[in-house]
DNA sequence: CCTGCCGGGAG
DNA sequence: CTCCCGGCAGG
């Protein structure tokens, strides 16, 4: 826990930098030019454990175990999983690919916090202090059959029935099945406006698949992006009440998962994110879909937003997913965040700033209300209120500070 | 202690 | 320019 140490001492020499590690990092943040950072191997007398990630290298695509014996088989998946990524608007782990939000290169390890950020699907529950067992993550969602792979103890085989094994990844969806003699398994079509509740899997599917994805109806070939709207439910047949409640598996906010247009643009991915029948809190809903799209702070930084923690990287001792990172609190204009919520920490950032060009009063108002009743304290230096980019990342984040604050100059970011 | 950042300096 | 850091003022 202690990366700050006093041994830089000499200024012409590699700067040690107090500790701080900060390294190959700045990569991962999108820098447009500025490639050639990147400092030579510093020594780093302390690595905290989980401090950078190991970056780069890491793609955002399932991480199929490779135990399967049939070489074949995973090439198939792989080529499933391909098409159906990109295919699918879904941004879930969206295949490297975007432009201004490059940052997410580091997907697999912020994963869960730009799934919640970006993908529309908001499962804000992540940054709830509750510490479910979450099955987060950034591995996409995949076709029917893949989940064996991802599945903790998978079954080793169930190909027998339909796909719907796929529901695998939310949150708890144990795939009943008829187990309760007074309970059936329908499904139910998660689109939009659409209720439609079916008795099959494959009916559902191609419910789905022809009146929302566009797709022709006859050909029974999922490519698993049916999976992805409709849902499985329990209709109790006594009572018949639930049913959605096994839609709202833990948050009261969003249900659907990831709604957009049909068929149609597979390339303006979350270029389009429209805000729609999103139940989620203004902020957390606005914060996060209108960072995705606007650019840079200005002045010094040059970088584009969109990124978020990124915590350490593998923890060393965790498995191989992602879902345990429990970084410290922070805390944003007197609110205490949890990591996750930096996305919208800093989104907040820019449009204070975006508006405050534009309507200087307003954000001055609310700014004002706020935190800072008083501008003035009769001294000279009234000392900027609200955390700056240091606070609010803090040391081990240091790269998503605004260039201003990485380099001890007034913030660009949260200016005052 | 810690935070924000000015002023100064290196490449 | 870009990038960094000493060091100081205000908490
Ligand atoms: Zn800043």
């Amino acid at each position: 826990m202690e990366r700050q140490e006093p041994c830089r001492k000499s200024p012409t020499e590699r700067p040690v930098v107090n500790g701080e590690r900060r390294a190959q990092e700045s990569r991962w943040l999108g820098w447009p030019e500025a490639s050639e950072r990147v400092p030579a191997p510093r020594p780093l007398g302390t690595v905290p454990e989980q401090k950078r990630p190991a970056t780069s290298a890491h793609i955002p695509v399932p991480r199929q175990r490779k135990t399967s014996d049939k070489a074949h088989m995973d090439e198939v998946m792989a080529a499933n999983v391909l098409t159906s990524l990109s295919t699918s608007p879904l941004v879930l782990s969206p295949p490297a690919d975007i432009t201004s939000l490059d940052q997410y290169s580091k997907m697999w390890s912020e994963g869960p916090a730009a799934l919640s950020s970006c993908s529309s699907s908001g499962n804000w529950s992540w940054d709830a202090p509750s510490d479910r067992s979450t099955p987060s993550t950034p591995s996409p969602p995949l076709p029917g059959d893949i989940p064996k792979t991802l599945l903790p103890s998978a079954h080793s085989d169930d190909s027998v029935e339909e796909t719907e094994t796929a529901h695998f990844m939310f949150e708890d969806h144990p795939v009943p099945r008829k187990r309760k003699n007074s309970v059936k398994v329908m499904f139910k079509c998660m689109w939009k406006n659409c209720e439609k509740v079916l008795t099959t899997s494959s009916g559902i599917q191609r419910h789905v698949r022809t009146l929302h994805l566009g797709r022709n109806g006859d050909s029974d070939h999922s490519d698993g992006e049916e999976d992805f709207y409709y849902t499985e439910i329990d209709v109790n047949v006594d009572t018949l009440t639930d049913g959605l409640s096994s839609l709202t598996p833990t948050s009261p906010t969003s249900t659907v998962p990831p709604p957009f247009p049909p068929a149609e643009a597979p390339k303006s991915e979350q270029t389009a994110v429209k805000p729609e029948a999103q139940l989620i809190t203004p902020l957390s809903q606005s914060a996060p879909t209108t960072l995705c799209h606007i650019r840079s702070d200005h002045a010094y930084q040059a970088t584009a937003p969109g990124s978020i923690p990124d915590p350490p990287a593998l923890h060393p001792t965790g498995a191989g997913f992602s879902v345990s990172w429990q970084p410290p609190p922070v805390l944003f204009r007197g609110i205490t965040l949890y990591p996750p919520c930096m996305a919208q920490i800093r989104a907040v950032g820019v449009m204070e700033k975006r508006l405050q060009a534009q309507h200087p009063t307003v954000i001055k108002t609310l700014t004002a209300a706020t935190l800072s009743p008083k501008p003035a304290t009769g001294t000279r230096k009234p000392r900027g209120e609200a955390k700056k980019c240091r606070k609010v990342y803090g040391m081990e984040n240091r790269d998503m500070w605004c260039t201003a604050c990485r380099w001890k100059k007034a913030c660009q970011r949260f200016i005052d």
